[in-house]
DNA sequence: GCATGTGAAAATCTTCACAGCA
DNA sequence: TGCTGTGAAGATTTTCACATGC
């Protein structure tokens, strides 16, 4: 069957399908059952099902699933089956880690660029990255760069965020703790550390 | 009406909430109807009236929102009204930058310690902070840290929670991409921030 | 036999419209 | 009048049970 609409809630938990299966992937396993990836990721063997069967069913029954064959079709749905380049505004200490962070390098990000306004940092290099003043963003175009990556503190947030939105990303990595407005066809996605912090406690018993 | 149970999507609203409380609370304001603190927040006013009436309602009909009074409110739901101790395990990169970010304390949070395995760092000071060697952690229960935060590399990850759980904290925020398993009563928080970034093609319009 | 794929039921969450109160 | 608080409707998501196909 082919579903009209596919969850939200689905598209989060592809990348965390996706990753589990290249871990598998490097250990040379073939192939897998939902029940084995679901153990192995802490997750459902039905939700696995459900999130595959909304493009269409990957598996053979009786078997499981092609693990190489699986990771390709999530990396098209994700539209990760071409390389990303990023661009980072706001080489500070998040900044910095983020530039440095092996991970995106498995989901086939390449963090091409890095700004900062401090004219101290500019110039400098950091993994091969030297980094430009802010105000030179709108060279980006040219660069064949999608996305942008903000680490900078809440007031300079928007202002990095219209920025990027004028140097033509089509998505927005946000690690401020602010709401950026921008245009409805750029989507942003809000990571604030200190906030998934903050709702623990209220799941934690009293002491 | 009080309500039988109170959605986990409404709890990780409350942060939201809160943190833009706090700064409207800088700026002097007194008090807030939802539909201006749902446009300054990126929102919908009658989400956030619903959130609140969860938890009984702590408006005043015909005026809003008093800022003050909410912001004690929230916290207490959330158990923030009390500071918490975080112990971070990993001070590579990205643990770094955790130990330095300003946002935890917005939350009454305090990292109180950190630990790593390698002997370089163990003894070096960041931020008024002695790196300890992991294998100390077990001293933690006498320190009422009952935070953890895990920001070491997937393969060591496990570890790190084991320690962390036999240490006694109820609650642990981890920033490897790694599933880690743990007691049913702790509650773990994963942030992968490559993750969230593997999300955006997906709703970014091909080039 | 075994594991997927899926309709249908159940649970959860969001939106709405308006009653209730300052 | 203005804005909150909330029951009810609507939408979405999760769970389940089992039909389907290797």
């Amino acid at each position: 069957m082919r579903y009209h609409k596919i969850p939200d809630e689905a598209i989060r938990r592809l990348p965390i399908y996706l990753r589990g299966l290249l871990l598998l992937s490097e250990q040379k396993q073939q192939s897998i059952s939902s029940r084995n990836l679901a153990h192995f990721l802490g997750v459902n063997p039905w939700q696995i099902r459900k999130d595959f069967s909304y493009f269409g069913g990957f598996g053979t029954r009786g078997v499981g699933y092609d693990i190489k064959r699986l990771i390709k079709q999530i990396k098209k749905i994700l539209k990760l089956d071409v390389v990303h380049k990023a661009a980072l505004v706001g080489v500070g200490n998040l900044g910095s880690a983020v530039l440095a962070y092996p991970g995106f390098r498995v989901y086939g990000f390449d963090i091409a660029a890095a700004f900062d306004s401090n004219p101290k940092k500019i110039g400098r290099k950091i993994k091969n990255i030297t980094i430009e003043d802010v105000s030179d963003l709108r060279t980006l175009k040219k660069r064949t760069i999608d996305l942008g990556i903000i680490a900078v503190p809440c007031d300079a947030a928007q202002q990095a965020g219209d920025a990027l939105v004028k140097a033509g990303v089509k998505g927005i990595l946000n690690f401020s703790p602010c709401y950026i407005a921008v245009p409805k066809k750029i989507k942003v996605i809000t990571i604030d550390i200190a906030m998934d912090l903050a709702r623990l406690p209220y799941y934690m018993p009293a002491r």
